[in-house]
DNA sequence: AACCAGGACACAA
DNA sequence: TTGTGTCATGGT
């Protein structure tokens, strides 16, 4: 029998926390001085790196941790990903330049409602844009005394019901129908997220493109951040710029060429690369 | 102060 | 199939 414990320790090889976390997968973390302060689900969480394991504290004490290993996809092997990575050039050097970068196993909702939010806007500015969301329309969560409030992501039919004005109120803009109507089909069950695990990567792209704001980039951030379909590769503009810049120097592709060249390049574990050569681009070329 | 940001969509050719 | 204008908002 186990003991519902504050606080949890796991031994992780190659786990770089920072980079996983603030690597623009996830837009709720937040690191202090005292660690990365989260949410998943509806469980306020604060997470330490701390000499080959990380560390995590919890407001209220728990029995099982598993909702967290799974979020944080400790028991994955990076080795054997890394290993089925092609040997080329850049994405040698992306990977040494952020070894530990890890991809989170999101909750679908939130991940699907934060990326539709995230079309042509900075990180920075959908991190505000979530935080807006959960503080106006999710529900309060329990926290240590003294600390600041923390919400969770409201559902979809929380958001369903909340008015286009009211959304455009936490400037999102344009923005702000996709999220409502989306919402609306997923509380309705016209669409069935859940559902989607069990589908083929073709099968679950098709489905999750028929809500309003969904495209293809869109839609293959949430196949891979939050269902784990590893070979899905979100391309957008820092990825194009990636392909265009490390792979292609010296003759100007179009678009469609770059992602046919990212289709049949990178392999089984595509997802993983289209994250390392995001996070090099965006913190060391620029 | 222009330029651009983890795009999607309607419409053109 | 591939190219262009539009849609808010604010960081750099």
């Amino acid at each position: 029998m186990t003991e519902a414990t504050h606080t949890a320790v796991f031994p992780v090889r190659d786990y770089d926390l920072a980079a996983t976390l603030g690597s623009g997968q996830a837009f709720r973390w937040e690191g202090r001085e005292d660690g990365w302060h989260g949410v998943v689900g509806s469980r306020p969480v604060r997470l330490l790196a701390e000499g080959g394991c990380l560390k995590a504290f919890s407001h209220t004490p728990q029995i099982e941790w598993g909702w967290l290993t799974e979020y944080l996809q400790t028991g994955l092997n990076l080795g054997a990903v890394l290993a089925t990575f092609p040997a080329d050039g850049p994405l040698g050097r992306a990977v040494a330049a952020c070894r530990g970068l890890r991809l989170l196993r999101q909750e679908p909702w939130e991940c699907l409602a934060s990326f539709i939010l995230s079309s042509t806007k900075q990180i920075v500015q959908i991190r505000q844009i979530v935080a807006l969301l959960c503080e106006r329309f999710g529900d309060s969560l329990a926290v240590d005394r003294g600390s600041s409030p923390v919400y969770s992501f409201p559902s979809a039919a929380r958001l369903a019901g909340v008015s286009e004005a009211d959304l455009r109120a936490c400037k999102m803009g344009f923005r702000a129908p996709y999220l409502r109507e989306t919402a609306a089909a997923v509380a309705s069950g016209q669409v069935d997220l859940q559902a989607l695990s069990g589908r083929s990567l073709e099968g679950a792209r098709a489905e999750l493109v028929r809500l309003p704001g969904v495209g293809p980039k869109i839609a293959d951030c949430v196949l891979l951040f939050a269902y784990g379909f590893p070979a899905a590769f979100p391309v957008d503009v820092w990825i194009l710029k990636a392909l265009q810049e490390l792979y292609f120097p010296k003759r100007r592709m179009s678009a469609a060429r770059l992602r046919r060249f990212s289709e049949t390049h990178f392999g089984p574990n595509a997802g993983y690369a289209q994250q390392y050569l995001f996070h090099y681009m965006r913190t060391q070329i620029r």
